[in-house]
DNA sequence: GCGCTTCTTTGATCCATGCCAATAAAAATT
DNA sequence: AATTTTTATTGGCATGGATCAAAGAAGCGC
């Protein structure tokens, strides 16, 4: 790797909450052993079963992690300034989920080595990556809850409500992927979310124009999330 | 505390995967810090959104770690060996779920403080940690799959596979708790769990007697899990 | 811009599970 | 052993969401 990618590296990493507290120097270091990968939208990064390539960080694109089978299951999309794969570093079991860009991707892969090194050398990344993971595992119960307790709307709902931007209303944005994607990640199929999105629209709580979503009533829309029964 | 509890305590605590590698010495500080709680059965240990106790150690007894809301779902059970809470150390957040003694318990709490300084001195122990929480991650991971994608009938023969004793055939072993309880475990309602039990006894895969489980064909038990379709 | 491919919508139907209710069986309590 | 409380079984019914099928729309490469 020349040195411009690895200062490109160097600065990709260095944004990442996770490395907020290490020394630039540090950082370069570890930048010294990783490699930039430039993905193709749909093309694979890792298949579910092979061993990790280390920490990924993503620096533009979007990543989505799934569980293959019938359906499939997003776990998680995983947007620039994000990682993944962490905790495989710290086991011998393969991955297990897959990973796949679905758009044009460039990634930083970071051997796990270097980070094991790191971890003895810097008291305060050991904190910062127990702190990153201990945060992902939160997020996975709260998707759990949602996915086993919660109807499809509410789960819709929530969804919506947390990718809104906040501030004004009507609050506007966009879907992060297609819609089969999203209805994935949610844990319902592409016709159930279809569905699901007119119901709101016809009830006035929202307007859809392609991947664009407006919120018109977030408070309404809350009240779904929670499981409000509508008239 | 007096001096018999701390050295329980701390033989409690040497027996944890997690302190493999720490020295006497250093668990027995711990221990220091640590108190002993015994919790009768139906006991509750933490409620949802109160801040964590701080790593919770199970020496005897069972908990049950569960989502509150309906229905139930009950996230792990916690058996003599194993610990909990561990993620909420890092994170300001509340505990995501309810921790409640199905069996008269014997817990060692040790609280945050004295974990993030032995992170600090044992170098060995923050991989531990790490691996400890990955393995969990990775748990969760394969649970969320199961419910996600398979049907109860799988689960609940993967389930039942996974507890099976290594060995002679046929195998014999108890549920863990209480039917009830090992549905919710499931993700399903005790109704159908009794169903499907009987559904697999009347099959001539197991019989039931009680909270006796005894698998007669483990090799069909397997191919449930796996989604084979009966006769 | 044209045609191909992928994504989205919409309707009809089906079915695994949940929900309710009533026993029945077991376990705890006296 | 009798009583109460908790757990488990069984039947009947209701329903959310999946599945199948078929058009439409949008995006994309040529």
């Amino acid at each position: 790797m020349n040195s411009r990618c690895r200062s490109r590296a160097a600065q990709i990493l260095a944004n990442l909450p996770m490395f907020r507290s290490t020394s630039g120097e540090r950082v370069q270091a570890l930048a010294q052993y990783s490699r930039l990968e430039h993905v193709p939208r749909g093309g694979v990064i890792a298949r579910r079963g092979e061993p990790s390539p280390g920490l990924v960080a993503v620096a533009f694109g979007l990543v989505k992690l799934s569980l293959k089978g019938e359906p499939e299951k997003v776990l998680r999309l995983v947007g620039p300034g994000e990682t993944f794969a962490e905790a495989a570093l710290f086991l011998e079991r393969p991955l297990p989920v897959d990973a796949e860009a679905i758009a044009d991707t460039l990634l930083v892969v970071v051997p796990a080595a270097p980070l094991l090194a790191l971890l003895d050398a810097d008291r305060a990344f050991a904190r910062t990556l127990l702190a990153s993971m201990s945060q992902r595992m939160h997020e996975l119960v709260t998707d759990f809850q949602a996915t086993t307790q919660h109807g499809a709307l509410e789960r819709l709902a929530a969804y919506l409500d947390s990718l809104a931007p906040p501030g004004e209303e009507p609050a506007s944005f966009h879907l992060p992927a297609t819609k089969t994607v999203v209805a994935a990640r949610l844990a319902m199929t592409k016709e159930t979310l279809s569905r699901l999105l007119h119901q709101l629209a016809r009830e006035g709580l929202l307007s859809v124009s392609r991947r664009e979503i407006r919120l018109l009533d977030r408070a309404r829309i809350a009240a779904a999330a929670r499981g409000a029964r509508r008239a």
